[in-house]
RNA sequence: GGGCGGAUAGCUCAGCCCGGAGAGAGCACCUGUUUUACAAGCAGGGGGUCACAGGUUCGAAUCCUGUUCCGCCCA
């Protein structure tokens, strides 16, 4: 066997694994197998981008699901793909054309969907290898992209259903539009940013004489008013209601209307009502049968309804507007005001509400089965309807965007995506949806042409749970195994896209299959940088996951997430953090190492020699109950406290005690077979314990490992850890050995022993003590394993050494002999120490049980402990004191 | 404006759901240590009014109410 690296080497290990996994088929799903399914679709990342840290932590969590539930017998499938992401790849082809002093109009359409395809071609797999570098067992057989033709043909199917029931309509209605990506985009696609602005107070004439003064944040929309209105109960303006006014600039007649709606606090209670470019304006208008006026271009230049401002950028036409208003005398007044404005999400563009022919979907019956589930999710979660959203304040946000849901745009003036499936007819305008283009008007014979515009990019994401097992082709979905693997089981995903695709897949799943998409959705946190600020290219604070795993290594990095990862709003994330990442994995490298020097050509019998030690018995107890707590923390998504544990577990009892006491029992012929098997047996389970989270040092060292009997050749399919039911009492006894091990160590150390120096140390038992707890490790040489001390107890009656130092722990006085008597001034400062300590708690212990109450009310159990307490407290007292008198 | 988090050691965080009594870890710091798995290690140590104020309780970091500061989402 080779000779292992004193260090761990990532990259010498990575790449290979991951070849050897995928050869042997270990992460592909048969829907036949007849194991119990879990499954999970990951969320489909943008085809334009690269992996950045919120998608490794959130794939290290799929693939600790996965692979857990693997190993625990289940048909894990974990189905990848891609999102074609619309407007995102419409932004970055554009800005590659610029550079050529091009727009994608001058292109057309065609070239520039040839030119997206190609682009998708070229670099559309970057992030899916990336995912292969983080060691992701996903089911790369069922990979999909959003515009496959199989998903392709399930986006077509979901709105022509939906059409067919009236469900999806095309209306007349405002819409944000952004003026750079001449689009309409969705509520969910606009950021809005405080930004200082001003608020304008304008007279507004009235016919007959006096005047109405508006207040408003945008003054170059005036070109679209047709109406002023006050509040109905408004005393001050109550008496113009019926009046008409005269729109300054363009001299147009308007009504002053009354309506609820207006505000009466804000600016003069006066509103000036522009339903073209304003929500509650178009509502304002509606209600009162008033015109609309649509005074911008797709560039947002004004268009002919704005008479003399006609072709003027909307900022030009707001300062042109002022002053001319201020010409004439009548701009009343300025105020600063910060408010918020709405930009595009993908270009920052300062976005234009206008009232636009858009297609939109009704959303309010669709949300109520997505609601009931996450209600049902909430009080019975078994419940084959309900839908748990985890972490558990994650409901309380889901309700209070879904009970509020308005009607969403799904129709994109953009070209990359899927082509709405509706025909106009030429002659009688008829309106054709179908599953496949038409020939001609079925009404009256016409020629037929395509709507141009695509759809939402979320419409297909929305059916990504089964538009990727074949939907709604049935051999597709028998091939894939629709019958086997839909419903998914656990989805994992970021807080920030619960409305955009969570809840719209929960919708189109209870709509299309009658069923939940999954039974449980896990929000993942926010990876900050190490100030808790969001990572932004433009704010340079990244941290690229890619250049963690080439510099600490892939186990390291997914560790390190996994360990910080409670389910929070945030983490801060630095590359510090994952040097200790990296240290651990060296530390279970080092641990393998040692096992490989002691084990070589060793074969463990599949039942455990009969003669184990103290130490044996108590590193497989602890390790079956960490499987039990690990697997427990697994089935919370305690992923920190799944991580921590094992870290904890292996660092500090089985390789700090353990394999401390093994050493000389592997030198020792009589006591070497429990050793070597309890070895091989505990890193054997560690090891798959451990697997899901650092996938590939632990299958590495595994496979050079000796193994028990029955393995099969790969440890990412051998079967999860089962606890045994212990009785053995072994944990006691060592922790009573561990606690003589530190007092020692700390009284060596303050003692100022030589580290190679082997002392004496006599015990004398309190009362308290279990007198049998330290019959093993006294005659297998524990205490002067770990401390270099050798241990001995007091009979009745024996004088300790002389001279000595002294400590009191629970159950014992350790008396440690000194070669020369210690500093009578530095022992007693130190027993006073010790005694106030100790005092204080005892005082505190005798006040408690001094409480009646607490007698009476707080459990036997309890009190009975602080007895004990105080008897133990009270016997280590009564041997300081003694001890100090003697000084 | 509405909704939701967070505040525990110098720093980063567990613990809080389900209250139990000497509040933990890692990093940093101090001391010692190159012993054949690992100095990316080992051993020891110092360091905390668990944000603040009330309340509930025999008992509160943990449950309730309020306050302050920080953050996220929605409008």
């Amino acid at each position: 066997m080779a000779e292992l690296a004193p260090r761990y080497d990532p990259k010498a290990v990575e790449g290979p694994l991951y070849q050897r996994w995928l050869d042997a088929k270990a992460f592909h799903a048969d829907p036949a197998s007849g194991k119990p399914p879990f499954v999970i679709v990951i969320p489909p990342p943008n085809v334009t981008g690269s992996l950045h840290m919120g998608h490794a932590l959130n794939n290290t969590l799929q693939d600790i699901l996965t692979r857990w539930k693997r190993m625990q017998g289940y048909n894990a499938c974990w189905i990848p793909g891609t999102d074609h992401a619309s407007i995102a790849v419409t932004v970055m082809l554009e800005r590659e054309l610029k550079k050529e002093g091009k727009t994608r109009r001058d292109l057309g359409r065609d070239a520039f969907l040839e030119r997206a395809w190609a682009w998708k071609q070229k670099y559309g797999n970057r992030i899916v290898e990336q995912l292969k570098l983080m060691g992701c067992s996903c089911d790369w057989d069922r990979e999909r992209f959003t515009m496959d033709e199989g998903l392709s043909q399930a986006v077509i199917e979901h709105f022509v259903r939906l059409y067919d029931e009236g469900l999806i309509y095309r209306g007349e209605r405002i819409v944000n539009w952004c003026p750079r990506c001449q689009t309409a985009i969705s509520d969910l696609e606009v950021v809005h940013q405080d930004l200082d602005g001003s608020l304008w107070h304008i007279k507004y004439p009235l016919q007959g004489g006096g005047e109405a003064v508006v207040a408003t944040t945008r003054p170059e929309t005036m070109l679209g008013d047709v109406a002023v209105a006050v509040h109905p109960d408004d005393d001050r303006h109550k008496a113009i209601v019926g009046k008409t006014a005269i729109l300054p600039l363009l001299d147009r007649e308007i009504p002053v209307i009354a309506d609820a709606y207006v505000d009466r606090e804000f600016g003069t209670g006066t509103l000036k009502i522009t339903p073209g470019h304003d929500q509650n304006d178009f509502e304002i208008g509606a209600r009162h049968k008033l015109p609309i006026i649509n005074i911008f271009n797709p560039d947002a230049s004004v268009n002919e309804h704005g008479g003399p401002y006609a072709g003027l950028d909307r900022f030009k036409a707001r300062d042109r507007v002022v002053a001319d208003l201020e010409a004439k005398g009548l701009l009343v007044k300025v105020e600063p005001r910060r408010s918020p404005i709405a930009h595009c999400q993908r270009c920052n563009t300062r976005l234009e509400p206008l009232v636009s022919l858009q297609w939109w979907m009704k959303m309010k019956g669709l949300a109520e089965p997505a609601i009931r589930a996450v209600e049902l999710g909430e009080t019975r979660p078994d419940d084959p309807d309900a839908v748990r959203l985890l972490p558990d304040n994650a409901p309380a946000v889901f309700f209070e965007w879904m009970r509020n849901i308005r009607d969403w745009c799904i129709s994109r003036q953009l070209w990359w995506g899927h082509r709405i499936p509706a025909w106009y007819c030429r002659e009688c305008k008829e309106t054709i949806v179908a599953r496949s283009a038409p020939a001609k008007c079925p009404k009256c014979g016409g020629a037929v042409d395509q709507d141009p515009d695509s759809l939402d990019t979320w419409f297909s994401s929305a059916l990504w749970p089964f538009s990727t097992l074949g939907w709604p082709d049935e051999a597709e979905m028998k091939r894939l195994g629709f019958a086997t693997f839909y419903p998914t089981s656990v989805l994992v995903t970021a807080a920030d896209i619960i409305f955009l695709w969570v809840a719209r897949m929960m919708m189109a799943g209870f709509k299309f299959t009658g069923k939940r998409p999954f039974h449980t959705v896990v929000f993942n946190s926010l990876v900050t940088d190490p100030e808790g600020k969001k990572m932004s290219k433009t704010k340079g604070n990244v941290v690229d996951p890619l250049d963690l795993f080439a510099q600490y290594g892939t186990d390291a990095t997914r560790f390190t997430l996994t360990g910080q990862e409670t389910l929070r709003q945030s983490f801060r994330m630095s590359p510090e953090k994952v040097e200790h990442g990296r240290n651990f994995m060296n530390k279970i490298w080092n641990a393998g190492r040692f096992a490989l020097g002691e084990l070589e050509g060793y074969t463990p019998t599949a039942e455990p020699p009969a003669n184990r030690s103290l130490a044996d018995r108590w590193i497989l107890t602890r390790t079956d109950e960490v499987v039990a707590q690990a697997t427990q923390a697994l089935e919370r998504y305690s992923f920190s406290e799944y991580a921590l544990l094992l870290e904890t577990f292996f660092w500090h009892e089985l390789c700090d005690t353990y394999l401390e006491l093994a050493k000389p029992a592997l030198k020792d012929q009589v006591r070497r077979p429990a050793a070597t098997w309890t070895l091989c047996a505990v890193l054997d389970r560690t090891f798959k314990l451990m697997h899901p989270v650092v996938p590939y040092i632990t299958e590495e060292l595994w496979q050079r490992l000796p193994k028990l009997p029955g393995h099969g050749p790969l440890l990412m399919l051998e079967p999860w850890p089962k606890p045994a039911p212990g009785t053995d009492q072994a944990g006691k006894t060592m922790a009573v050995t561990l606690g003589i091990v530190s007092a020692i160590r700390t009284l060596r150390h303050e003692t100022g022993i030589e580290p190679a120096e082997t002392v004496t140390v006599a015990a004398r038992a309190e009362a308290t003590a279990d007198p049998a707890a330290l019959a093993e490790p006294l005659k297998l040489g524990y205490v002067e394993t770990l401390c270099k001390a050798k241990l001995s107890v007091m009979a009745a009656g024996d004088a300790p050494p002389s001279p000595h130092v002294t400590i009191h722990i629970p159950g014992y006085s350790l008396f440690l002999a000194l070669p020369k008597p210690a500093d009578p001034a530095a022992e007693k400062a130190r027993l006073e120490k010790e005694r106030a300590a100790l005092t204080g708690l005892l005082e505190k212990r005798k006040s408690t049980l001094a409480n009646a109450d607490f007698v009476a009310k707080a459990p036997p159990a309890l009190v009975a402990e602080s007895r004990a307490a105080i008897a133990d407290f009270e016997a280590r007292l009564a041997r300081l004191s003694e001890r100090l008198s003697q000084l």
